[in-house]
DNA sequence: TTATCGGTAGACAAAACGGTCTACTTTGTT
DNA sequence: AACAAAGTAGACCGTTTTGTCTACCGATAA
């Protein structure tokens, strides 16, 4: 892998993530990464081979850093708690890895690609099942009830974090799992 | 209000929610709509005001038809059970009033303006608000607890929904919160 | 009749879009 | 030293973008 275009991906991520994938040009791009077109198309097929490495990238460090969170913990308990204070640190710009939050990258751009064939739509689903793979591997007791209710509560604190620019959710949620267990 | 004007407001809403308003231009939406580029700047000062118009549209289409689903209920667990039975018919485009489902027009568009202060996301947060509103109209007991549970977990249906294609949760949602209850 | 108003059709502008291509320079390897 | 690969700058292409403007049409009302 070639070290410029590692810099494009980079670029490219920091960029989607922050205005939208439509919203930025690959003009713009090049001139932020300060590299040349053609080596740009040298690299990548199409924008939209850069929007899925972007992707890719995104994921890689998404899970990197949820792993980081999750590891410590030892009882379902604990990793509930860990994953959304972790979520909290995200919403509040204190989570260095992630970035300013802007909500979550795969489904602002799912929601730009309305073919659900397209590779991108496709990969933001993966992305999904990947996240949802981890929480289940560090709980204990990984009952699909506990999952699917784990996930829709964090996909809801997302959304509302983004949306109404509300980050008391994950602390509420906590409180939520807490009466069910 | 114009006649014209309210074709080009449903036009908009259909082809913006379709696709994205990022990915439908002024002129393919003047062609869909059969209506002069003129007319079209007579009513509006931008593709922006449009925009705000079709969300407004959609809000009032939303609203209504969340409205009629709740006002039968009796209970709080017929509000959940028919908010959620409602979700659930949406998402398996069996609400004929919202349209195929292509996830929350809201979200969406959130998602494809980065600018937290712009019209038009100041506009979906209203639109969250006037949700979380109703519903909290038709509970007898409108607990902030119960009002936060219920919304968290509308969005995370949501957002499964249109980014995994999986359209159980609404029926999962209800079980949570009777457990809860 | 005549003036006005809302509409039509579409040319036009200026910029931005994704993508291709040429000609030149740098870099790394043998 | 020589050569191939990779990168650079940027002109260029055709299309599309939002938005303006002109010239005209048809109905309604004084």
């Amino acid at each position: 892998m070639s070290r410029k275009r590692q810099i494009l991906v980079d670029t490219a991520l920091q960029l989607f993530y922050e205005k939208g994938v439509n919203s930025v040009g690959i003009n713009e791009l090049l001139k932020v990464s300060g590299i040349a077109k053609k080596t740009l198309y040298n690299h990548f097929d199409s924008k939209q081979a850069l929007v899925l490495a972007a992707l890719k990238q995104r994921n890689d460090k998404f899970m990197t850093w949820l792993e980081m969170n999750l590891n410590e913990a030892s009882t379902d308990k604990e990793v509930i708690a860990r994953l959304f204070h972790g979520l909290s640190a995200w919403f509040t710009d204190s989570a260095a890895e992630l970035g300013n939050f802007r909500g979550c990258f795969f489904i602002n751009t799912s929601s730009e690609f309305s073919d659900p064939c397209s590779d991108v739509s496709q990969y933001c689903q993966y992305h999904k099942r990947q996240v949802r793979a981890l929480i289940s591997k560090h709980l204990s007791n990984p009952s699909p009830e506990l999952l699917d209710t784990i996930c829709v509560l964090k996909e809801g604190a997302i959304t509302i974090a983004y949306v109404n620019k509300d980050f008391s959710m994950p602390q509420k949620c906590i409180s939520i799992l807490d009466k069910l267990l």
